[in-house]
DNA sequence: GCATAGTCTGAGAGCGCTTCCACTCGCGCC
DNA sequence: GGCGCGAGTGGAAGCGCTCTCAGACTATGC
C-alpha cells in the first residue's frame, strides 16, 4: 500500500519533478511555490517551508516550462562568426569570448556559442532557430556582415561588439578607434616625425578604416603630407613585413601599424635593413597585447581592454533585456596611449 | 471586419507565430502542420501547401514549447572545465573544442558552453540547472574531478573525452595512451637505446598516468632498468626543460616526453649542454602539434587526431541520444606512430 | 458485396510553469 | 461597528507544441 502522503519526518522523499509534486509536499498552491521560487511576496514562514522542501527534495525547474510560460530563457547567444583557427590563434578574440563568458556566468546566465564554422547564412538560421534565445552579442568586425544585418532586423535584442558607422539605432560596444589612432599619431609627430607611415590593418573591416581615418586627421591637422605612406596590410605580422618594406623604400621616419601583430612584422623589417628603432624609424602599434611590452624595443601602442569589451557588451545587453523600453546602449571605452621605447628610445616609460 | 480567412492570392500575410496560424493558413490542422514540420505521414500536397505556408510566413517553431512537449530540444552542452587562459593558449583544447562544434553544428544541434570560469561546483550546479539540455560532453583530464562525477550521477546522457579507469559504465571517447606509450619507447629501445627516461604529464591526468604506465610496460618488457629515469612534468615547456636537466645528470640516450610542449623544452636542455638529437640523446613527444615537425630536428612523436576526438565524443552523444537503450560508447580512437628525425637522425621519414 | 487493411487527418489531452484574478483575512481608520 | 486596504494565497487560464487515439475515407481481397 503506497501512501500519498509522504511522512514529513523522513529525510527520504520521492524525488520532486513539477512545482505540483513541492506544493503537494509542503502543503500550499503551485502558484505559491512559484513564488517563492521567483522572489514574489510570501509570508516568512511559508517560504521557509516551501524552500526547505525545495533543497531537500534538490528540486529543478524545467527551464522549457519555465521559458514557455514566461516567455524569457535566460540564455544568450554569443556569435562570433570567425574562422575558429583564428579564432583561438588570436588574442583578441580569445579574450572578447573570456570577458563574455566571465560576465554571463557570474551573472547566472547561460550562453550558446556560435563559432564561425558554417556559412554566415546557415549560422544566422542555426541562431534564429534557437527562438528561445533571450538576446544575443555578435562580434561585428566588417563593414557588411549579413549575420549582423539578419541578428538586427530580427526581433532579437542584439548587442554588437564593435559598431557599424552607418547604424545609428543598434546597441553597441566598441573602442573609438579614430580618436585612438588620431592620439598615437599625434604622438609620434610630437616626437618630431614629418614621414609617418601607416600599415593599414584589413580594408572592410571597421577597425581597419577607423584607424585609417585617425591617422590621416592627426596627419592632416599636423599640415603633413601622406602621399605614398599608407600601405595595406591585414592584421598579421606578414603583412607588417611586406607592408614596413614598402614604406622604407618610400622613405618613412616613424610607422604607426594597426595592430601590434602587424607592428612585430614591421619590426623584422626595420631590422632586416640595419635599421635602428626608434632612432632611424619609430614604431607604433595597436592593442598592447602581452607580446608588445616584450619586443624589442618594447612598442609603443594603444590598450584596449578586450576582456573588458566582451564584458560590457554582455553586461549591455542584460541591460537591455532587463528593460525593453530602454533607448539603444551604446557604450565607447576609453583607449590607453602606451609610450614605450619603440617611439622615444632615451625615456623608457612604462 | 476582419477576415479570418486570409486570401490565398496575397503573398502578404500576417507572420505566423504558432501552429494553430499556420494551420487556419493551409486549411488543415494543427496536428498535420506539426507532421510536416517532423516529418510525419502526410499526403504530398498537403505537405506541400502548408510548407508553402511556412516558407512563405517564414515561421520558425517555438523551441520552448517544443522541448516542453517532446522532452527534448536538440541543444547539448559542452564542458570544458579548465582555466580559460589555458583553453585558449593550450592547441589542444581548442582543437578539441572545434572538433566538437563542427560536428554538432553539421547536425543541426545546438550548444552550450561551459569553461572553467568558475568553481567546479557552480559550474555544476549551472549545467544541471539547465534542464532541457539533452545531453552533455565532458573533458575528463583529472583522475578526480566533482564536474564529471557530478554529471555522471545526474540524469543526463554524458560522454566523456578522455576516461577513467575505475569506471566501466560511462561513455567515453578517448585514445589509448598506455598502447601509444608502449609504442613509442618501444621504437626508442628498438634504435638501441637503452636509458630510456620519461619527462611525465601533470600527475592526477588520467593521460600523464597512462602514459607513464606505458612506457614503463615497454621497458620492462624490453628488460631495462627504469630507477631515476622518470622526472615530474607538468604537460609545459618549461617543465620540460627542467626534467630533462635532471635526467641529462643522471646519464641518459633518450627521453621520451609526455607531450610535445615538454619535449621542446627537453630540446632546449639538452642543446644547452652542446649535446646533439638524436646523435647523444634521442627524443621523443606526444601529440604531434603543428610546431613539433617544424622542431630542429624534426620530433618524434604519436600523432592523436584531437579534432577527430572532438567529434566523435560529439558523435557518440548524437547517438546515445538517438538510442538511450543502448549501452554506453566507449570509443577509443587510433593513433600513429611518427618518427621523425629527433629519434632517427640520418633517415628522415615524414 | 462486405470484411479487412491501410492511409491520412483532426480532436484533444497533456508537458510544467507563470501570472492574472479573485478571494480571505486581519488591521487601522473614521 | 462598518469600511477600506494590503498582504497572502489558491484557482485557473494559458504559453505553443507533441503525440496518442480514434475516425474518415480509400484500396484490397475473397
Amino acid at each position: 500500500m503506497v501512501s500519498k502522503e509522504p511522512s514529513r519526518e523522513s529525510g527520504e522523499e520521492g524525488p520532486a519533478r513539477t512545482l505540483d509534486d513541492l506544493a503537494a509536499l509542503s502543503g500550499v498552491s503551485r502558484a505559491t511555490v512559484s513564488r517563492v521560487l521567483n522572489g514574489g511576496t510570501v509570508a516568512e514562514d511559508t517560504r521557509r517551508r516551501v524552500l526547505d522542501v525545495v533543497t531537500r527534495t534538490n528540486f529543478r525547474p524545467n527551464a522549457a516550462a519555465r521559458t514557455l510560460a514566461s516567455g524569457r530563457s535566460g540564455v544568450v547567444g554569443v556569435v562570433m562568426h570567425i574562422d575558429p583557427h583564428l579564432l583561438f590563434q588570436d588574442p583578441y578574440f580569445s579574450q572578447l569570448l573570456q570577458g563574455i563568458t566571465d560576465y554571463l556566468a557570474e551573472q547566472g546566465a547561460g550562453m550558446m556559442l556560435w563559432l564561425g564554422n558554417r556559412t554566415k547564412e546557415e549560422t544566422l538560421d542555426h541562431v534564429l532557430g534557437m527562438s528561445f534565445l533571450d538576446g544575443v552579442v555578435v562580434s561585428a568586425n566588417t563593414l557588411d556582415d549579413p549575420v549582423v544585418d539578419g541578428l538586427l532586423s530580427s526581433s532579437l535584442s542584439t548587442v554588437l561588439i564593435g559598431h557599424r558607422r552607418a547604424d545609428r539605432t543598434a546597441s553597441y560596444v566598441d573602442i573609438d578607434n579614430e580618436q585612438a589612432s588620431d592620439a598615437i599619431t599625434t604622438h609620434l609627430i610630437s616626437i618630431g616625425r614629418a614621414r609617418v607611415g601607416h600599415i593599414t590593418g584589413s580594408r572592410g573591416t571597421v577597425a581597419g578604416e577607423d584607424r585609417v581615418i585617425g591617422y590621416l586627421r592627426a596627419m592632416r591637422r599636423a599640415g603633413l603630407n601622406t602621399d605614398g605612406l599608407i600601405a595595406d596590410g591585414d592584421f598579421n605580422r606578414s603583412s607588417g613585413v611586406a607592408a614596413a618594406a614598402e614604406l622604407l623604400d618610400r622613405g618613412v621616419d616613424a610607422i604607426f601599424c594597426a595592430n601590434d601583430a602587424t607592428a612585430a612584422g614591421a619590426l623584422e623589417a626595420i631590422r632586416g635593413r640595419g635599421l635602428r628603432v626608434p632612432d632611424d624609424v619609430a614604431l607604433a602599434g595597436f592593442d598592447d597585447l602581452e607580446f608588445a611590452a616584450h619586443l624589442d624595443p618594447p612598442l609603443t601602442t594603444v590598450r584596449q581592454g578586450v576582456r573588458q569589451q566582451g564584458a560590457e557588451a554582455a553586461r549591455a545587453l542584460l541591460q537591455l533585456l532587463g528593460d525593453p523600453g530602454r533607448s539603444p546602449r551604446r557604450v565607447l571605452l576609453p583607449t590607453e596611449l602606451v609610450i614605450r621605447q619603440s617611439s622615444v628610445g632615451g625615456v623608457p616609460r612604462e
